[in-house]
DNA sequence: CGCGGGTTTGATGATGCTCAAGCCCGGTGG
DNA sequence: CCACCGGGCTTGAGCATCATCAAACCCGCG
C-alpha cells in the first residue's frame, strides 16, 4: 500500500530511503479514506493534515458571497492535497476540500510531518516539490491575467492534460474561473476551426 | 550598506548569523545598480540572479502577442527580486523584469547563492519566504479566478498598501489584471461611496 | 420509465476593453 | 518666465467577451 508514495518519494530526491527511514514514514502516515463528496476540509477549520493521494480525486475550492465554487486546485493519484497555509500556520483555511470521487490518502498531521522532514529525502522532496508547485502557480497568475478563455483551455491542455480527462466540464471550468457555458461554446468553436 | 539586509536575514530566522556566516554574505552578494527603464532580464533570456533589493522599485512583467505588458510581480526594498523559475531551473525565462525606479541591488549568482544555503539562517530564510510566497500567490489566484476587479483591489489595498503608493495606477492596474481606464473608474465610483 | 448529473444552446445583459480625446502637472529649454 | 512636452490620469462612446438565466437534451442507472 505504501509502495507508490515511497517510490515517489525516491523518484523526486537523490539520497535513498533507509529502512529505518521506510519504517518511520509508513508509521507516521496513515489512511484514510474518502467517500465522494466527504469533506477532507471545510472553510473555517484549520487543516490538520496534509495528505498524499494513493487513488481517487479531490478538489480544493472557495465559495464567494453568492455562494458561487470557484475550484483552485484539483488533486488526482499521486499528487499532495491540503491547504498548505493554513496547515503551516494553524490559521482557519478561507477553502474546502471534498473527494470528488472515493479516494485513499495518507495523512499526517503536522507535528509528524515535521518530523518526517528529518529524512533527508522527505525534505529534499518536499522541497523539490513546493519549489515546482511556486512556478505552477506563477504561470497560472500569469495566465489569469493576461490570458483569454480559450488561451488559458489551452495552457492547461498543455499542463495538466489528465485533469481534463478525469474531471466533468463544469469542475474545469470553475477552475479557468469561466462558466460551464461559455467553456462548452469554446471548446465547441475550437471544434469546429481543428476540422476546417 | 550590507547591515539591512543581514538584520533581515536574521529577522526571519531563529538561528544567529555568525561573524563568519556575515562575512560568506557580504562576499558572495554584490551589488547592482540599474537606472530606470534598465532590465534586471529580459525574455528568452536565464534569469543568472536573484537578487535582494536594497532601494528603488523594479517589476516583472510578460508581453502578450498583442504587445501589451502585464505585470506579475511588483518588489520594492526589502523584497526579492528574479525569477525564480528561470533561476532554479536555468530555462529562458517568459518575463522580462525592469527598474521602475534607480535601484540598488544585492545580487548572486545561483552557485553562490547555493552555497549560502548552507548557513542555516539563510536556509531558514529562504524556506521561509518560498513559504510566504507560495501562500500569497495561492490567495493570487483565488483571487483572480473568483472576484471582480473592484473586489481584486481591495485586496491588494489590504494586503500591499505600500505598492499602491509607490507605483502609478496603470502599473497597478496591469497588476491587478485589469485596463488604467478601469482602475480609474473603479476608484472614482469607490470614492463617491465612501462620501455618502 | 424516470431521475440526477452533466452538457448544450439561445437570448439578454453586465463587466470590462478599446479607441480617442482632453486634462493635469512637473520638468526642460528658449 | 512662459511655452511646450511627456507621463499619467480621466472621461466618454461603442464594442467584445463572458456571465446569467432558462430550457432542452443526453445518458447511465436504479
Amino acid at each position: 500500500m505504501y509502495e507508490a508514495f515511497l517510490s515517489y518519494i525516491q523518484d523526486y530526491s537523490v539520497t535513498p530511503l533507509s529502512e529505518a527511514d521506510k519504517e518511520t514514514l509508513t508509521r507516521n502516515f496513515t489512511l484514510k479514506k474518502y467517500r465522494k463528496k466527504q469533506f477532507f476540509l471545510q472553510e473555517g477549520e484549520v487543516c490538520r493534515y496534509h495528505g498524499f493521494v494513493l487513488s481517487g480525486a479531490m478538489r480544493q475550492y472557495s465559495v464567494d458571497d453568492k455562494g458561487v465554487e470557484h475550484v483552485i486546485r484539483l488533486s488526482i493519484e499521486n499528487w499532495w492535497v491540503g491547504d498548505r497555509e493554513s496547515f503551516a500556520m494553524s490559521t482557519p483555511s478561507i477553502y474546502n476540500i471534498d473527494a470528488w470521487e472515493d479516494s485513499e490518502v495518507l495523512v499526517a498531521e503536522k507535528d509528524r510531518f515535521n518530523e518526517m522532514l528529518q529524512i533527508p529525502a522527505m525534505a529534499e522532496m518536499t522541497r523539490k516539490l513546493d519549489e515546482k508547485h511556486a512556478f505552477a502557480l506563477q504561470r497560472r497568475v500569469n495566465a489569469a491575467i493576461s490570458l483569454q478563455a480559450e488561451q488559458r483551455l489551452e495552457e492547461l491542455e498543455n499542463t495538466y492534460p489528465l485533469l481534463l480527462q478525469r474531471f466533468p466540464q463544469h469542475i474545469i471550468a470553475s477552475y479557468l474561473g469561466i462558466t460551464k457555458e461559455t467553456l462548452s461554446r469554446i471548446r465547441n468553436q475550437a471544434a469546429k476551426k481543428n476540422q476546417e
